[in-house]
DNA sequence: ATGCCTAACTAAGTTAGA
């Protein structure tokens, strides 16, 4: 059976962190790679030791935050797209969508939105709205689709430690949720939810008050895929591992494994 | 209600993350 392993990565910061991406990539071996928070202009993309270790890659990176890149094992992605359509005014670098291994990859990383309420959070909500619109064209399209980044929702209070502390936080707000929920409605499926209907599984462990030790997690890194492509899911899951590195991200790679012809 | 911890930018202190 052939598979493909598809993963997204909050690696808050790719310069800080290529060892750790390196390694990452040697032993998981994922097929498609979707990167948030590169934190790095263009020109500091570290290309050279990314192909060094197989993948091809694109990226589109900017000064300071943000910053989105794919890389595919053994193959160069086929950009489609560097930016969400509908704000020619929007300049930061969230969005990149490229074919691979046979699959449309849309990478992205959704504004945080704190603090809420604000113009953060308004532009949170734009950003989401901008994307359930996109997503619709990519749902219609018939292509094999996968939506795959840093949602920055908590869907439900299935997806947390404990809600109590983060009631006012952009993450977990209605107007947030109910996005996220929109963008389900359309007929995507949540892979990781899926996989694991009834279980906590997390994402992301903030750096304060031990939060890793405790495992006191969130679940905001999420893998869509339409509907040609649910069937085929093997296994989806999290490789916790790399959160327990010496100067982890604070996120963790999370991926979808799907039988492929 | 705020800070906790971490990184980028830039040179000690702010901004942003979630």
């Amino acid at each position: 059976m052939n598979t493909l392993k598809i993963a997204t990565f909050n690696i808050n910061g790719i310069r800080s962190r290529l060892p750790a991406l390196m390694q990452w990539l040697d032993r998981e071996a994922p097929d498609i790679v979707c990167l948030q928070e590169l934190k790095a202009q263009d020109d500091a993309f570290p290309a050279q030791e990314i192909r060094s270790a197989g993948y091809g890659c694109i990226w589109h990176g900017q000064k300071s935050w943000n910053g989105v890149a794919i890389l595919a094992k053994g193959m160069e992605p086929i950009e489609s797209r560097r930016g969400l359509p509908g704000d020619e005014s929007d300049s930061h670098s969230r969005y990149i969508e490229a074919a691979a291994h046979g699959i449309v990859v849309g990478c992205l990383y959704l504004p945080n939105g704190n603090p809420q309420p604000g113009p953060k959070f308004d532009y949170k909500l734009a950003w989401f709205e901008r994307l359930i619109v996109h997503a619709a064209r990519l749902w219609d399209s018939g292509h094999p689709v996968v939506l795959a980044g840093d949602y920055n929702v908590v869907p439900t209070d299935e997806d947390i430690y404990n809600p109590r502390s983060w009631t006012k936080d952009a993450l977990l707000q209605p107007e947030s949720r109910e996005c996220y929920r929109r963008l389900l409605a359309q007929g995507w499926t949540d892979a990781l939810r899926a996989r694991y209907p009834d279980e906590r599984i997390y994402t992301f462990w903030d750096y304060f008050r031990q939060h890793w030790q405790k495992n006191s997690g969130l679940r905001i890194d999420h893998l869509l895929l339409s509907r040609d492509l649910a069937p085929r899911m093997v296994d989806a899951g999290v490789d916790r591992w790399v959160r327990d590195q010496p100067h982890a991200s604070d996120h963790a790679p999370t991926w979808v494994r799907l039988e492929i012809d």
